[in-house]
DNA sequence: CGTAGCTTTGAAGATTTTCAACCTTAGTGG
DNA sequence: CCACTAAGGTTGAAAATCTTCAAAGCTACG
């Protein structure tokens, strides 16, 4: 074979054109040597493995990170020590974006499973954005896309009955795999009833009767981790219902 | 008096020091000359009326607000018609963020009293970013604070219950309304009961009862709009005790 | 002064949580 | 190879919380 750094440094190109490139850059299209230039400064670190801390609340920030493959949980401790579920982090997705306000980490986040991760060394994106007009104009509609989704999900959690919000955070899964190429109705979850119930504020308990429901009434199949949604246009229906508008489908990625 | 133009162009920039100054550059401090270049830009308009519209979902993106004084709420329209506020915004606060993303507002705003905005047309800002690095980096932060608000938020809904939310609802005001110079502890609430319970997710009658019930427990002096926090220890006990960390009490601001 | 719009309050009803038991699966060690 | 255990998941019944419906009170404004 060839020089083994010259190998290397081609799979981590690959390798990041699979993620923080398709994040920060397809949607616009930077010029080839600005991905270049920003493919440079991209880390790709050991695989976290289930149950690994990628970053705890309070450490300072260094990093934006970009899911490659697997999935990560952002959580909070509450006073009585059990955590609360903010996010769930599939593959292409950002993390660490409410960090940059103070330089420290607000949340912790988890590997759900085993995990690929490309790093950002936040203060070189910085610099990149200065001389590279049209990746600030990517940060800043990245930035603002995470805070776009999050309104969705307070409009969900302030209005929704528990059909809705699984409803709701099923669809939100279907999309997310879809646009990552990945089976829309045929998925495994990697998060447990009880992180799923913290995320959608409801008790574990609601989220298995309403799972049993819902296939009961043949609107999925599930067979504990592995979900196969059978009539994705029922699911729809019940978030059109009750719940705010059209935002939760695919909304026109400009 | 001196010529009208320089007097307008005066009280533009004293105008503007008070609201998308502070937000974007107190912070980390600009450099004199830069602060001008942002001024130069900012726009000022005739204050909405209680009621008037700043911008309404699904319009194209062009500005974003700074709230100089008044309120203004943020919603999206169920297909039952009726409203979800998704937030309220005080003075010094920064509406339109979600935009930047598709470049159409994903919610509408509106007055909820006589209220006073600056205008801050997005391209220039995002020019001027681009050379100004300390803006930029203004930008980013602004963002991201976004984004660990909503988060923080999401956490509240998912979690709490009526009682946490309520307190919680006041214990930000009472924060936002301080970090602004008004009293932390007596304020006019422009919002009525029931885009109080939409914004979080509890029904009119919810709130009411447990207004009265503060005022009952001597937490709280409530006459209409008027609130009086009288016991502001035990509105934060209430958070403590089982909702997510002191996120929601003043965190450090760099 | 009267009306409209908010707010408060009560009581009944629905939804969700909690508690408890039991089941299933995967991993472990005899 | 099988039994055991631990963790996660399901299910049922009672209890708590919140919503809904209904009525009445209060304020502000024309």
């Amino acid at each position: 074979m060839t020089d083994k750094n010259v190998i290397s440094l081609d799979k981590i190109k690959v390798a990041c054109r699979d993620c923080s490139l398709s994040t920060l850059c397809l949607p616009m299209g930077l010029r080839p040597e600005d991905v270049d230039r920003l493919d440079a400064i991209v880390k790709r670190n050991r695989p976290l493995q289930r149950g690994d801390h990628l970053f705890r609340a309070g450490e300072s920030f260094r990093n934006l990170y970009v899911v490659k493959t697997g999935a990560v949980k952002t959580f909070t401790q509450n006073n009585d020590g059990d955590e609360q579920v903010v996010g769930f982090h599939l593959p292409g997705e950002v993390l660490g974006l409410d960090a940059i306000q103070d330089g420290h980490h607000g949340c912790s986040a988890r590997a759900l499973e085993t995990t690929a991760i490309c790093e950002l060394p936040f203060d070189r994106l910085e610099d990149l954005s200065t001389n590279i007009p049209s990746l600030q104009h990517q940060m800043f509609r990245l930035l603002s896309k995470e805070i776009g989704q999050e309104a969705e999900m307070m409009a969900l959690l302030g209005r929704s009955t528990a059909e809705e919000r699984v409803a709701s955070f099923l669809l939100s899964l279907s999309e997310r795999f879809k646009r990552r190429g990945f089976s829309a109705t045929d998925f495994f979850l990697s998060m447990s009833r009880q992180e799923i119930g913290s995320y959608l504020g409801l008790a574990l308990e609601t989220v298995s009767r309403l799972f049993t429901r819902f296939q009961d009434e043949q609107i999925l199949k599930v067979e504990r981790k592995h979900v196969q949604i059978l009539d994705i246009d029922r699911l729809r229906a019940m978030i059109n219902h009750n719940s705010n508008c059209e935002q939760h489908q695919a909304r026109p990625s400009s």
